[in-house]
DNA sequence: CTCTCATATGAATACTTGCGCATATGATAG
DNA sequence: CTATCATATGCGCAAGTATTCATATGAGAG
């Protein structure tokens, strides 16, 4: 017969928050789980920039790079502000560094451990 | 003629982390961008549990969680540990827990600030 | 050895997504 | 008004990926 674990999966189950918040959790980290919208994070850790600057640094598009914007603008990692025909963004949020922060952490860890 | 942004591209340039750090970072976080993964994790947080009772949980194939327990592993998010023929996977790090606690805190953040 | 339970894995499929092209919008200058 | 610079967006394609099915591996019981 089956192994019986309906003792754990009862404690985990009342523990679990709902479905949607764990998507939403997901789709967050999705932001951060590509490589372009990771190097503009970081970019903009240093300083505000402008689409163009951003493209200029990527070596991309002007359009890859808006549409990666609009998806961080969509999730409120980064705001902008405009001045004549340019548009400045910049980070919305202290978490945005606390975030890539430990995920830094983990990767150090990860690495010292492999040596 | 088009605006000039050189001073801040040097500056930033200077700042960014290599392109291959960068991509790790990002493959990290893409391993959080996934409902059934952060569900596993989420349930790793509360307990050690096997492959199995985690299928029960979240209402999907054995394989499937298999599958995903597997990249977990890779990442080195996850260990496990065997008894018998069950294999019990466990929680590998500390950072899971303030990686995913600070995905929480955005996302209360953003949400308060909609209201 | 065989049989069964627990887990892992390869293949096929359906779905998602990042990118560039072409074009639209929006602001300023003249 | 028109022309130009900066940015946004719809479309199409190519590449990636999460799932399931079928099957393989691996451990313990008898």
């Amino acid at each position: 017969m089956p192994h019986n674990h309906e003792a754990i999966l009862q404690k985990v189950r009342q523990e679990l928050p709902t479905d949607e918040l764990l998507c939403d959790l997901a789709d967050l980290f999705k932001i951060f789980g590509d490589t372009t919208r990771v190097k503009i994070l970081y970019a903009l850790l240093e300083s505000e920039m402008c689409v163009c600057a951003i493209a200029d640094l990527l070596g991309m598009t002007q359009s890859a790079i808006s549409h990666q914007l609009r998806i961080l603008k969509d999730a409120d990692l980064v705001g902008r502000r405009r001045e004549g025909k340019t548009i400045y963004y910049h980070l919305s949020d202290e978490h945005v560094r606390t975030i890539v922060a430990q995920g830094f952490e983990h990767l150090i860890e990860e690495h010292t451990r492999r040596v």
